[in-house]
DNA sequence: TAATATCATAAGGTTTGCCTATTAATTAAT
DNA sequence: ATTAATTAATAGGCAAACCTTATGATATTA
C-alpha cells in the first residue's frame, strides 16, 4: 500500500487514533483533547482523513482507522520509538526528553532512514517508555496490561509502559522512580478520586491518580 | 543569540543564502532559482525575514544575512552536516542520498539533539561531500579551494568538496568515481562551453561543464 | 542614449490548519 | 417522556506560505 507523504498535522492525528483507540472507535472530542486543538479543528481533520480514505466518520459516533489509516499510523510510531531508542541509548539524551524531541524527528525521516535506524540499533522491540515497536509491515502486538490507577490496595505491581507524553510530567514520574521494570506496591489509595500512596525502591510516594492512569504495570502475583 | 524556532522554509532560504554567498550579497533571484520558487515568493521571504532583522535587503542590489541571520543559517548547516555523518557512517545509507535525507532531519532537530549528535560522532570537522561543519557558535572556515570547471587542461586536482544537493546529480557523480579525496586529471576541455575529458582512477571520464562547478578542487602541483 | 534584462511590487488565488460562534444531535436528569 | 446538559458538527473566517499574471522600476549593455 503506497501512500504520499503526509503532513506532520495529519501523522500526528493518526497517530493519536492508534494510541487512543487501537482498532476501536475513537471520539471525536478525546482526539482534539490530546492534540490540544479544538473540536472544530479535529473534525475538519476527520472529514480530510476521511477523503483520503484513512479513517472512517460515523457523525456523532466517532472515527476509525481504515486499513489505510492503520498501516499509516503505526509506521509513525514506529519511527517515533526508533528514535526514542536512538535518543536514549546512543545519545545519552534524558529519558523525560525523548518523547518530545523524537516527536519532531519522526516526521522528518524518510523509509530508508527509518529502515537503516532500525537495522542500526539491532531491531529493538521495546522503546524506552516501554511500548512494543511496530515491525516495518506495521503490526505489533499491544502491551497486555493495566493501569496503575486500578490495582488495589496492596497490590503489588511490575511497571511495563509509561505512557504519558509531556515532558513535565515524564520528568515528574521519573524523578520518583516510575520507569519500566520499576515494582511497586500500593499502600493507599484516598476516597474521592485522591491521590495513590506508593512504595517505590523502599521509598513512599504519592501520585495522583491521573498520572497513575499514564503508568501501565502488571501484577505481581502475591507469592 | 535566542530565536524563537524557523521555519523549514525560512531555515532552507537560510541555508541558501549562506551556500550562495557566504558573508557576500546575494541576488534574490539567484536565490529563487536555487530554491526553485519564483522571484516574487523570494521576494516576499527576503521581505519577511529582513522585518525578522535576519536579512538586510538593498533593493535591486540583493540581500545579505545579518548577524543573527548568519547564525541560524550556519546552524542549519551544522546539523545538516551532523546528519549527512550518521546517516553515512553509522546507517551506511548510499553517499548520494545522505544530502537528500538530512535535509529533512535538519529541521526537526533540536539544539539538545544536535549537540548529543556531534559529541556521538566524536565531532566531526567534515561532512561525507567534504565541506566543514559549523562548530556550535555557528562559526567555521570555509573551504580553500577552485571549482573544477577552471582547472586547466592537463593539471592534476584532488576533491576536496562535492557542493551538489541533487540526488541524481549526486549518484551520477558517485558512478564515476568524483567524490572528495579523489584525484583528477583534466585530459581535454571541448570548446563551446564543451565537456571536461579527465582521468579518474584511470579511466576516462566526460563531464559536462555544469556538473564540474560543482566539484571543488585542490591543484597537486606537477612534481 | 536606447534597448534589454533583471528585479520589485501589485493584485489576486490555493492549500492547509487553525480559530470563534452557532446549530444539531445525543445523553442524562427530572 | 420532556427538558436540560453535554457533546458533536457546521458556518464562516483568519493566517502563513506558496503560487500566477501583470505592471513598474532599475541596472546593464549595445
Ligand atoms: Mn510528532
Ligand atoms: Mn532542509
Ligand atoms: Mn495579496
Ligand atoms: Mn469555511
Amino acid at each position: 500500500m503506497i501512500l504520499q507523504p503526509l503532513s506532520e498535522s495529519t501523522e500526528m492525528y493518526l497517530k493519536a487514533m492508534v494510541e487512543l483507540g487501537g482498532r476501536e472507535v475513537v471520539a471525536v472530542g478525546r482526539l482534539a483533547e490530546r492534540l490540544s486543538v479544538t473540536s472544530v479543528s479535529a473534525n475538519e481533520m476527520m472529514r480530510r482523513l476521511g477523503e483520503q480514505g484513512l479513517v472512517s466518520h460515523t457523525p456523532y459516533k466517532g472515527v476509525t482507522l481504515t486499513q489505510m489509516g492503520r498501516e499509516a499510523a503505526c509506521n509513525v510510531l514506529r519511527r517515533q520509538r526508533l528514535w526514542e531508542c536512538f535518543l536514549y541509548a546512543h545519545l545519552k539524551i534524558e529519558w523525560p526528553q525523548v518523547y518530545e524531541l523524537a516527536c519532531d524527528l519522526e516526521h522528518a525521516t524518510a523509509p530508508a532512514v527509518t529502515e537503516a535506524l532500525a537495522a542500526f540499533l539491532g531491531q529493538p522491540s521495546h522503546c524506552p517508555y516501554g511500548d512494543p515497536i511496530p515491525a516495518a509491515d506495521g503490526e505489533f502486538e499491544p502491551l497486555l496490561g493495566i493501569s496503575l490507577s486500578v490495582v488495589g490496595v496492596g497490590g503489588h505491581a511490575r511497571i511495563l509502559a509509561v505512557r504519558a507524553t509531556d515532558t513535565d510530567v515524564l520528568k515528574y514520574l521519573y524523578e520518583r522512580g516510575l520507569v519500566p521494570a520499576c515494582e511497586v506496591q500500593v499502600v493507599e489509595a484516598a476516597p474521592l478520586q485522591g491521590p495513590l500512596t506508593l512504595r517505590v525502591n523502599g521509598k513512599e510516594v504519592a501520585l495522583g491518580l491521573a498520572l497513575a492512569e499514564f503508568v501501565i504495570v502488571e501484577i505481581i502475583p502475591a507469592s
